[in-house]
DNA sequence: CTAATCACG
DNA sequence: GACGTACGTGATTAGC
């Protein structure tokens, strides 16, 4: 039926129907697993109860629809950056129950809406106006006064709970005015719930009272001097731009493009099978029996589970049975598994390419899975010919589908909102189809979901996960490819053979989802999951995409020089040492040192060679030449061989620029690691090496932007140690060095020297680390027993410190991990074990809270990035720890310096309100040596 | 394949 | 009382 005079809509505020559920009922967990159901399980019983209420009704509407919020980012956000910024963070506990009130929904037929960017108040708007306009009425089940702007002419509220009907009357109680000067009245009075600020001092009674005797707010403002008060009368004319803003900020749009129609929303019977499986997977054991009854139908079986005990016979234990999986010969079975995945809303998915770095591998293939043992292959660009054939042929194999064709089918699907896609180390594959015109989102990864629960522990690589969690050995890649010199690429690997293993790697990926996602929540490690891992993903696809640009003159020049200075450098260390050896042996230079020239301190290793580390040299360097030339020889080496002769190797042909990878999951505080090549550890200590980083450029018109946290960790320390003396410095600014030295010497601030002030600046990253007498020892090249002393007053001047490392140590004991300020959970298993390791386990379990809440820090940063500087011309290019690269257009340098600095500064917030700042450096210029 | 060395935060 | 120690990474080279 087309919608029309006679017809009646409902729209339901979806949103506000999942948080009053979700406070009304304790937290209630479905049994089998631990999952939070609580506000699903009040979202279905209100949508029950909404539909038995309209059963008996004689007022039952013909077209329906819940509508929902969408992104928390909209163009509200754009128009004023504090909308809404006072809310609380969703509970860890709700936020999976999201996408299940979705699913709920569309359980009991009825339609769900949601638009990206928009709030559900906005489609509400829109849509009561169009009902409205084709001659119908319009009932929202609301109590929100945001929607009540919309009431009149045939458009009314219903609070859902208290059943209690709003129209013109009563909105005129609540506001004092019409449905249609409420957003005047709104706009005055402002709303500290959606933090919109109005005109200060003025509340609703008063706004109405204005809007009243002027007609309008235009007319008010534009006759404000006639106010008679005089507080009221500077009030508006003074906040006049921030009234017009709260004004925008209030109004609903009632025009908004939407990609359905009334006529889509036309009321429709529930399927009860459909129903019934979901009300099923939820386990509602009453709320099944009570829908059943209703639609005359039986009631599923919900088997009583046993959580924590056995496992339960379920479908993760299914075999695997590799030849079982499907080789997509056509579009039409493609095609039925296009219409399974929109039918599940998830997938699992996997591609196959021909190497491993993204920017070059071509891809070969995709695999799909939906259920644990049902996955399917699709070959795209195997060679004919096979891996045996020497020669190989670059002809396509038969029996294979267009890549362009698949892809274009598989598009849709892979960029529904609305379907899930789950993968293993996704991002690679996010980078991979981003290649071929694929946005992938959005995702799951249960590499980052093990990396949440289990840091510390275990790898988190798709073999280690499957062996531990599924007990089960996948295909070794090595039984296709081979290794080492005989290896090929995987577009020579037997069609037949690579269904088995690349589908084999879908059903995996496939089941660790079904396991890890539920063990999230036990965990309670969601909010880190969802906040810290999952959107970081795109955020560092990108990030590697863009790369950045490296001057290859400026490497290979460095390099010939460095060539020349090694072999000026090599003749003289052979001339003092009276022989030829390979100075690059360090088993060679021990020899030469220790036994030829007869030096002290040469320790063998286990061996049983000498060690020869730089410290150690160091200290003969300064009674002889040859260490001291052997050290020369080997910065320069090191320069040379993993800088300026490495990095050449790894400029883009296509781009011209270098493109590193970011493992996410590589270092278990939180930390990223970067590698092929790593760029967080290019040199900037010595003047020597730090001109590398002269060959780090940005493009003509372009400057490189550099922030970095000042002093990130000391600060947090600070914070979480509960320091006041630490705390204050850094609310004053002050040289914190500085002014521990000054505390644990006694020495005036305006008499501190360098010497004193380099001792305690030791002995402030030595406390982060986990301080030991040895170590500070030999890092100052003092006597241990006096650094001991060090550390003793250091704890007595600063007794929190010594508190934080028993405690940190003490929770490590009896809990097996530590958390970041984030909720980052590091485990710690060797925290109990006794001998040598039991000193490590501890002074790691003290560090990696501190570098830890660090780490979530940036993180935090990092995925606000994006949407902060979007419009400008700017990309994020590397991040370095503590600092983020940019690549800018030199007349947006000042703009963006603000805009980036004020997310990392404030990062930390809402979720954690440290108590002393984060100051955040920032340099630039044409290289990166200029920039930092 | 591992140990030694050294680059970074 | 002795033991062995700064925290977190990745790349390169030598030498088995």
């Amino acid at each position: 039926m087309a919608f029309g005079k006679g017809c009646h809509l409902h729209l339901i505020d979806g949103s506000a129907y999942i948080f009053r559920a979700y406070h009304a009922l304790p937290p209630l967990t479905r049994k089998s697993d631990g999952l939070p159901i609580g506000a699903v399980s009040g979202f279905c019983n209100m949508l029950q109860r909404y539909i038995d209420g309209n059963a008996n009704g004689s007022d039952a509407p013909t077209h329906v629809a819940v509508i929902f919020d969408k992104g928390s980012h909209t163009f509200r956000n754009d128009l004023y950056d504090q909308y809404k910024a006072n809310r609380d963070e969703m509970p860890e506990d709700l936020r999976p129950q999201i996408p299940l009130t979705r699913r709920a929904t569309e359980a009991f037929n009825i339609a769900c809406k949601e638009i990206e960017g928009f709030e559900a108040d906005d489609i509400m708007a829109t849509l009561a106006c169009q009902a409205r306009d084709a001659g119908g009425r319009v009932t929202i089940l609301s109590s929100d006064k945001d929607l009540m702007q919309l009431v009149g002419d045939g458009v009314e509220m219903l609070d859902p709970m208290k059943n209690r009907r709003i129209d013109r009357e009563g909105v005129m109680e609540k506001f004092g005015v019409g449905p249609e000067r409420v957003v005047d009245v709104q706009a005055l009075a402002g709303d500290s719930v959606d933090n919109i600020p109005g005109a200060p001092g003025i509340g609703v009674k008063t706004a109405a009272l204005l809007i009243n005797e002027f007609g309008s707010l235009e007319e008010l403002l534009d006759r404000a001097e006639e106010i008679k008060q005089p507080k009221r009368r500077q009030t508006l004319i003074e906040n006049r731009a921030q009234i017009e803003l709260s004004k925008q900020l209030v109004q609903l749009d009632r025009d908004m493009a939407l990609d359905f129609t009334l006529d889509d929303l036309e009321v429709r019977d529930p399927d009860p099978d459909k129903l019934l499986e979901f009300l099923a997977e939820m386990e509602f054991r009453t709320l099944s029996k009570r829908i059943a009854d209703a639609l005359h139908v039986e009631a599923p079986v919900i088997m009583d589970t046993d959580p924590g005990g056995t496992e339960v016979e379920g479908p993760a234990d299914l075999p695997f049975a590799p030849e079982t999986y499907e080789r997509i010969r056509d579009m039409d079975a493609l095609q039925r598994w296009i219409d399974r995945i929109n039918e599940r809303g998830y997938v699992a998915f996997d591609t196959e390419t021909t190497g491993l770095n993204e920017m070059q591998a071509d891809l070969v293939g995709i695999s799909l899975a939906v259920d644990p043992g049902q996955a399917c292959y699709v070959p795209l660009t195997h060679r004919a010919g096979g891996a045996d054939d020497l020669f190989g042929s670059d002809d396509l194999a038969e029996g294979q589908l267009p890549l362009d064709d698949v892809l274009a089918a598989l598009k849709p699907v892979l960029e529904d909102e609305a379907v899930l896609k789950i993968g293993q180390n996704m991002k690679y594959d996010a980078k991979i189809l981003a290649r071929h015109g694929v946005a992938i989102a959005p995702i799951d990864d249960t590499m980052l979901m093990s990396y949440a629960m289990n840091a510390g522990l275990h790898g988190h690589g798709m073999d280690a996960l499957a062996e531990r969690y599924l007990g089960h050995t996948p295909i070794p890649i090595k039984e296709l490819i081979g290794s080492g010199k005989s290896q090929v690429t995987f577009d020579r690997v037997d069609i037949d053979e690579a269904v088995k293993y690349a589908a084999e790697d879908a059903d995996i990926t496939l089941r660790l989802w079904q396991r890890f996602k539920p063990q999230l929540h036990q965990n309670q490690v969601t909010t880190v999951y969802e906040t810290l891992e999952r959107p970081l993903v795109p955020v560092l696809a990108q990030m590697e995409m863009a790369g950045i640009k490296v001057d290859r003159e400026v490497l290979s020049r460095m390099s010939n020089a460095f060539a020349q200075k090694m072999a000026q450098l090599e003749d003289e260390i052979h001339e003092l040492a009276g022989e030829k050896f390979n100075v690059g042996s360090p088993a060679q230079v021990g020899e030469i040192l220790f036994e030829k020239m007869g030096l002290e301190g040469g320790k063998k290793g286990k061996t049983g060679k000498y060690s020869t580390p730089a410290d150690v040299l160091e200290d003969l360097a300064t009674e002889h030449d040859l260490p001291a030339r052997i050290l020369d020889w080997r910065q320069v080496s090191k320069l040379k061989s993993t800088y300026t002769d490495a990095l050449q190797d790894h400029i883009d042909p296509d781009t011209g620029r270098v493109h590193t990878s970011y493992v996410q999951t590589g270092a278990s505080t939180g930390r990223l690691a970067s590698t092929d090549p790593n760029l967080q550890n290019i040199p900037v200590r010595t003047e020597e090496g730090r001109r590398i980083r002269e060959a780090f450029v940005a493009e003509p018109g372009k400057v490189l932007l550099s922030l970095d946290y000042s002093q990130i960790e000391l600060r947090i320390l600070a914070h979480v140690a509960g320091i006041d003396a630490l705390k204050a410095a850094f609310r004053d600014g002050q040289d914190i060095h500085a002014m521990t030295a000054s505390e644990m010497f006694d020495v005036p601030l305006d008499e501190m020297t360098p010497e004193i002030r380099r001792q305690a600046k030791a002995i402030n990253f030595g406390v982060i680390y986990g301080i030991s007498g040895f170590g500070l020892a030999r890092n100052l090249r003092i006597p241990r027993a006096e650094a001991q002393g060090f550390i003793d007053r250091y704890f007595e001047r600063f007794p929190g410190i010594r508190a934080y490392m028993d405690d940190t140590v003490s929770f490590a004991k009896e809990h097996g991990f530590v958390q970041t300020l984030f909720g980052r959970k590091i485990h710690t298993p060797e925290i109990n074990a006794k001998g040598p390791g039991a000193g490590f386990a501890k002074r790691a379990a003290i560090n990696a809270p501190i570098q830890g809440t660090a780490a979530d820090v940036i993180r935090r940063a990092m995925v606000r990035m994006p949407d902060a500087i979007a419009g400008l011309p700017a990309k994020m290019l590397l991040q370095v720890h503590d600092e983020l690269l940019f690549e800018v257009d030199e007349d947006a340098a000042d703009k963006v310096t603000e805009v980036a600095r004020d997310i990392m500064e404030g990062a930390a917030e809402p979720a954690v309100k440290l108590d002393v700042p984060l100051i955040v450096d920032a340099g630039r210029g044409g290289n990166w040596a200029e920039a930092h």
